[in-house]
DNA sequence: TAGGGCTACTTCCATC
DNA sequence: GATGGAAGTAGCCCTA
């Protein structure tokens, strides 16, 4: 059928379009979140990190404490732990 | 009053970990829009441009102008034009 | 040999450190560059555009292109030209 | 001076052109030593934080252990750790 | 081809 | 208000 393709076109960037917009406002209810608790008083890159640990897999905390481990080794090692 | 500010800090967690969750949920939604126009035979970069050049407010768009008009100037001056 | 793994550790370290710190040069004599360019009156973004493009291998020019001529083919389309 | 701007539009393009040329081969050299300590049994991202930690400043270590400690604080608090 | 690392760009914030 | 610096984001590239 003829004009499929620019139908498509059309719904293709308008679907995208409102997908954005909504996206865009929850950057901005976070960004409202972090900038309220930061007047109450909390450490936002604390929470932020807090945040991403708590969304962590099982597989991706063992990788972080891996590393975590090897870096006090290797700080160890080359004399540069504190 | 006690325990306020623990209340708050869990209030803060979960409120980012929700929207956090719903904007995960449309940035793939957005993925899925693109890659089912890519499968309609769509040019998934030239979408992007497009959709981005739709946004621009007008000074963007001045802006914009006026590097690519810059950009033929230099490509002239040093004879890189095609 | 004893202590050949905390040597490679150092040296290693002491590698990368020297290796970042003369990148770190090229970078700031890069901005400098730039900033000599654009106090003579250059579009900054319009130099840097120029530099990428003159890098671009055949293939890349030919997918810039075929990119750019679609997002005219769908601005078009779309009614949006201009 | 006519034809000074056009030199010194050459003159700016190949000097950030050859500047970047030395940058990446500094970048590809840091990788060869990344690559050649990894063959070694070494942790990549270990070593990459400590050499991230060594460069910090007095204030970047604060900063960052002031994170940690309000981390742990807040981890503590939500019934989070370990 | 899906993910992760790297780079460049943009945006936001703090500081002067 | 401008300037610099840090954080977030997107695109690119390469590896697994």
């Amino acid at each position: 059928m003829a004009g499929n393709a620019e139908a498509h076109l059309s719904s293709f960037i308008s679907r995208v379009e409102r997908l954005e917009e909504e996206r865009k406002g929850l950057s901005d209810d976070i960004k409202d979140v972090y900038a309220e608790a930061k007047s109450n008083g909390f450490n936002v890159k604390a929470l932020k990190a807090l945040i991403r640990r708590k969304a962590e897999t099982a597989q991706q905390r063992e990788a972080r404490l891996q590393v975590e481990s090897d870096l006090d080794l290797y700080l160890s090692k080359t004399g540069l732990l504190d």
